[in-house]
DNA sequence: GCTTATTAAAGTGTCGACAATATAGACCCC
DNA sequence: GGGGTCTATATTGTCGACACTTTAATAAGC
């Protein structure tokens, strides 16, 4: 019963999955060649539905094609990270708008709890503020915001990346408590139904995470540097 | 040499292009089944073409598909336009924002060489701002943002569903001289490398936009229930 | 007459084979 | 020895056929 949980139902459904699920968490490498005959023998099923999987994977940005030549895993880079991130502002700043404007009082309501437990998680000792919370958390705005293609775009596409950026550069749940806090002030305003607030609150939300990224990223290019 | 051309390699794009016309300028009504078999006919290629040219054009959302049951031109609705536009305010604002930051100053020259030969055609009499040129417009700011992300979700995805809607409930070229002065604003604050403002004015000047669409909706249902 | 099984038709999903294109290596020319 | 061409190989693109699922029409039961 997770929230993102989808179910195949298809032969090609479940490749991609399977597919998506290396690649994010790093099982294909990134940057990698994704070869058609192979991974036929691979995931023991037809070219067909290989290529069924990879154009699914195309579209959530997680691989490239190119055509007569192939596709390949996404290269990251702290480039497309930002971006990335750019994107995930305007999308989910307008879907934090929206929610405060849609979400009814008992999905509100929801929310809260939701924040509570995780306040008694963190409360609670080791189990700090982790990353499947922050995903739900967000997850439940983007619902809220009941637009479609909104909802579309950041959890069948954006997510994943983001995703296998945080997998990859090994940056799992950061900013425990602050970023607690921040969910609490966006709640507020989407109960008081401040469009306004809500938007530029989640805006600042995403954008300190984005900072807060960088800087990790910038200490790690650091330290290598400090070992070589 | 235009601004949006694509050039198909393959047979698969060739179909996709030649589909995605006919959904966007009505020659597949919106909302009618897409039969695999009988697309393979019409096109003259196999299956396993259409299949793929469908797949893309779902990743374009503008078909849908559901697993064993077939694709489905998508139905339009005055809620799904609001949806869209929503969408597009938040994603094109952004890319006002980056444009500001990110365009070279030559682009910005010729951004308002663009306008300045426009003004001359709104002068000159007859030709009105057409929605080529407003179309070109945008696409240079979404392009300026230099954000590949945002890049892509707007020209491969959303603005052939917008055209979709234009076309298709018959509303070209409107807010001629007003949008023209909103478009001169937008690149005033892009120029002046005003992040803040530009985001804004793109932000308003496509609500203004809804706003005028969706009258004209309402306006066009009373007519027609007084002609009923 | 209405509901429920059964079955035939049509459509999608999957497969293996063939065709067209790109890549790598050998060979030749300068 | 460097550059270019040609050939062989490998990979992607396309095709037609088969398997499975859905749908609708028909028949059976109450």
């Amino acid at each position: 019963m997770n929230l993102l949980s989808e179910q195949a139902v298809t032969s090609a459904d479940k490749t991609f999955f399977l597919l998506r699920k290396d690649i994010v968490e790093g099982g294909i490498a990134s940057g990698a060649k994704l070869s058609e005959t192979e991974l036929s023998t691979k995931y023991t099923v037809s070219r067909a539905v290989i290529r069924e999987a990879i154009n699914r994977l195309e579209s959530c940005r997680l691989v490239e094609r190119k055509a007569n030549i192939g596709a390949r895993v996404v290269a990251l880079s702290p480039q497309g990270l930002i971006e990335l991130y750019e994107v995930r502002e305007a999308l989910e700043g307008m879907a934090a708008r929206l929610a405060a404007r849609n979400m009814t009082e008992q999905e509100i309501t929801a929310l809260n709890d939701l924040l509570n437990q995780h306040f008694q998680e963190v409360k609670g000792g080791e189990s700090y503020y982790q990353e499947a919370g922050d995903v739900d958390f967000h997850y439940r705005i983007i619902q809220g915001s009941k637009n479609r293609h909104l909802i579309n775009m950041l959890t069948n596409g954006i997510y994943h990346l983001v995703r296998m950026y945080r997998v990859q550069l090994g940056m799992a749940g950061p900013r425990v408590t602050t970023a607690f806090d921040e969910h609490r002030h966006i709640v507020k305003a989407i109960s008081n139904r401040d469009e306004e607030l809500a938007e530029m609150l989640m805006r600042r939300h995403i954008t300190y995470s984005r900072i807060n990224i960088e800087q990790k990223l910038a200490t790690d290019a650091g330290n290598r540097r400090e070992q070589a």
